[in-house]
DNA sequence: GTCTATAGTCGGATAGAC
DNA sequence: GTCTATCCGACTATAGAC
């Protein structure tokens, strides 16, 4: 995938970005600085400004970078859920492969930026409203056969579990031993089977308020 | 409640601790500096050294306060709960003042310093540990009396809820319009309304009088 | 395009007057 | 205890050699 405008990719800018968010998830935002990410890429400092003008200004491209990565990652994931055991499934798998590549580290330093930072927040704004998008889309195909899909608000389901996913990722980033994430999505594998199992019954004369 | 040993509450650390929190809060971490901070506060930048020792030593301080009332105050909310129902009108109310009082910014800002902060990392995470036992406690006190309460996974249950909420908070904060986590409530709420009506009917026995 | 050298700025921290 | 003045180090960014 080329870029037709502007940012075209030469091999030196992707390693600078590659460092940048090295550097971001290993020190954190503070320590993000011109020096440290030439150092962590074994490149000279003033690269940086010449390719990308400013340190922020190199941030906001790898930061958008990332995003879309990630997006699309998670797009072709959730093509895969078909039932909502699917959904935790996946769910787990991708949170391992988020932990494991220091996304989650970039996430949190991204959202802490946007504190102070209009345009990440916007950023990652279009990050979550794009995440939740995908969710959305797998909830209304999990439950496309099921008898209870017309009384299900899929916007606010998909937004509860993009916010339910985003916290597990937070807090088992603090967490040493990490393993309590993995019963979480345990406990909640058991919930979807049963709902899958359960609900079923009810239907063939489904209430309404 | 008077602390014996160290940090003894001059009204002027309080000060400079109050104006820490609120820089934090209005600058993001990066630019919550000894200059900044005095700058909010309207005092002299120098008195920080002097009571703190260090912008870090003063930053530290201000975590631990703002954990211990935080938890202080979800306890005692907690204390209320004693239905499910309970538990998420509680949180919709918690989440608003977190939102209000500017609490969501400084744990966003907590846990992005925490990925080169070991020190502030244990902080957040013991925080974290005291908000999982205190919803774990009133879910075991919530579902003292139900049929089901002996297959519940409290400890998990109450680490999902807790992740929940917390993604709740980082979400709707970068949310402009700020709406759609009290849709999201409106649905939990009727979730727990839903899961109290329907679970006793599995039951077999009388539920609550 | 990439490097060295450096100007200019800002923040942490201290000395010392009051 | 609080202020002014100041040192020092680290950072961004640029100029200019190669």
């Amino acid at each position: 995938m080329r870029r037709p405008k502007e940012a075209q990719e030469s091999a030196t800018r992707e390693r600078i970005v590659q460092a940048a968010l090295t550097t971001l998830g290993e020190e954190g935002f503070a320590g993000t600085t011109a020096r440290s990410i030439a150092k962590h890429g074994g490149f000279n400092q003033a690269l940086i400004f010449y390719h990308f003008g400013s340190v922020n200004g190199l941030l906001l491209e790898a930061y958008r970078q990332m995003s879309e990565e990630q997006i699309a990652k998670y797009r072709a994931a959730a093509a895969e859920v078909s039932s909502l055991g699917d959904l935790v499934e996946i769910a787990r798998r991708l949170h391992a492969e988020d932990l494991a590549s220091g996304a989650i580290t970039a996430v949190t330093q991204l959202m802490a930026a946007s504190a102070a930072d209009p345009e990440i927040a916007g950023i990652v704004l279009d990050r979550f409203e794009a995440w939740i998008a995908v969710v959305e889309d797998a909830v209304r195909r999990g439950i496309e056969l099921h008898p209870l899909k017309d009384v299900i608000p899929v916007r606010e389901s998909a937004y509860a579990i993009s916010a339910l996913f985003l916290g597990i990722e937070l807090m088992s980033r603090l967490d040493p031993a990490r393993s309590e994430a993995e019963r979480v999505f345990d406990m909640l594998g058991g919930i979807a089977l049963l709902i899958e199992q359960v609900t079923p019954m009810l239907g063939g004369s489904p209430s309404q308020p």
